[in-house]
DNA sequence: GCGTGCAAAAATGTCAACACTCCTTCTGCC
DNA sequence: GGCAGAAGGAGTGTTGACATTTTTGCACGC
């Protein structure tokens, strides 16, 4: 990484009871979600362990976490890389998240309690008001919430594991910015629909149209990157 | 862990230019899905680091990697143990499985090979033998054959690998070996099904089928193992 | 006999140092 | 002037040792 864009020294909380890797991992994913650490860039162990006032290490051991989780790449003795992510990966990791969601769809449809269902709706009613109202700074953050209470609602903790997983690799990709802010008329639609098959207990149409609110938004997300880009690759 | 079934002292290969983490990380994978180390089980490092014949450092590496893949758990200064999978669990991960494998299904019956399906259609055949002579040492290989080309099939490497990792975290239930054996012939009906639904081209047949393939073989696993333990967790 | 508390042993968390590999750069030769 | 090869530096791979925590075993007291 260039040490251009890095803090001057600054130490991890040395608070015991919890190691270092673990909240080596934290910050080292935080500093390349939040884009930090582009995609491509190296990260050097001594620099990292400096900045941090730790040693070899943990920085290591936290490493081999992130690598697990798709966040970097390791080449033997040439060292770790923040993950380029192509346009033909943000495709098979669009199709793999649809799965997912509409997996917790249909979990949902199956078990979800009233009091979940009417959460939903207020939320997509909060939304569809930001959305007139062209409040991006009040839509994102309740269509977050709205993501978490489905993949959280499904009573699968895996599945939701899983799931936060691919979203934020999905950030990796550096033209995610486009995607955010467009058709929101259109994903409020689809919301509705979502909250419509789940409180009509109704697991085949709440899979289907939780598959569909994320492949549209593949859709979306590959149509402008398409006419910027014309499909080369990019990281 | 036991030392009573460890080989004494059995040095990893020394060859380079593949980290020693690397190996260790195949190395002690394979223990605890060959059950050599059962589920609630401590990795003890200095154990691990003599028996393999390398330092803590390697191991320590190795474990964080386990981690991520849902091997083991650890505990701050306790250490790691191979995870206990649960009846719950069990299901959650069927439940994703299912979604994984309906969506290779789709993706499989929107661009699989004339040659593809052909050779699905054979491996389906030659099962369809093997169940009818009830000879499970030559099924059993046949059918993960068979699911390998499915999920490879798909095109989607990342579907591929989430896929195989689900399947292998399924080893770690201890009673995994009720399930196999058990329905050859539903098997071998849903895989008929399965293959004429990716040669008619028809997406939404294919994930169905593909699905209700795993979700049925949840079934019979969750049938069997309720009337053995009553519901009752189980590692 | 049983529970409490202390001490020793074991195991994990962390660090600093060494070994080897890869890349850069400089030098010498054609 | 350009290219091949060697020397140097930078960085990863690995190790052994130290510090702290947890566990175990035992003695003591109730």
């Amino acid at each position: 990484m260039n040490s251009a864009h890095l803090a001057p020294v600054q130490a991890v909380d040395a608070t015991r009871s919890v190691p270092l890797s673990k909240v080596l991992v934290d910050a080292l994913e935080g500093m390349i979600v939040a884009g930090e650490m582009r995609p491509g860039e190296r990260l050097n162990e001594q620099q990292l362990a400096q900045r941090f006032g730790v040693s070899r290490g943990p920085i290591r051991e936290a490493v081999r976490a992130l690598e697990g989780a798709g966040f970097v790449e390791a080449v033997t003795n040439r060292g770790v890389f923040v993950r380029r992510v192509t346009v033909a990966e943000v495709r098979e990791l669009y199709d793999v998240r649809a799965a997912l969601f509409g997996l917790a769809g249909r979990l949902l449809a199956e078990r979800a309690s009233e009091a979940t269902i009417s959460r939903l709706h207020d939320l997509v009613s909060a939304m569809e008001l930001a959305a007139a109202e062209r409040d991006f700074d009040a839509y994102y953050p309740l269509n977050l919430v709205f993501h978490e209470a489905i993949v959280d609602g499904s009573g699968n903790a895996t599945l939701a594991a899983q799931y936060r997983a691919f979203v934020k690799r999905l950030t990796l990709f550096r033209a995610r910015s486009l995607v955010q802010g467009g058709g929101l008329a259109v994903s409020n639609r689809e919301h509705r629909e979502m909250v419509a098959a789940i409180a009509a207990r109704d697991p085949v149409w709440a899979q289907e149209a939780h598959w569909r609110h994320v492949a549209s938004a593949k859709d979306r997300l590959l149509k402008v990157v398409r006419t910027e880009t014309h499909g080369e690759a990019l990281g």
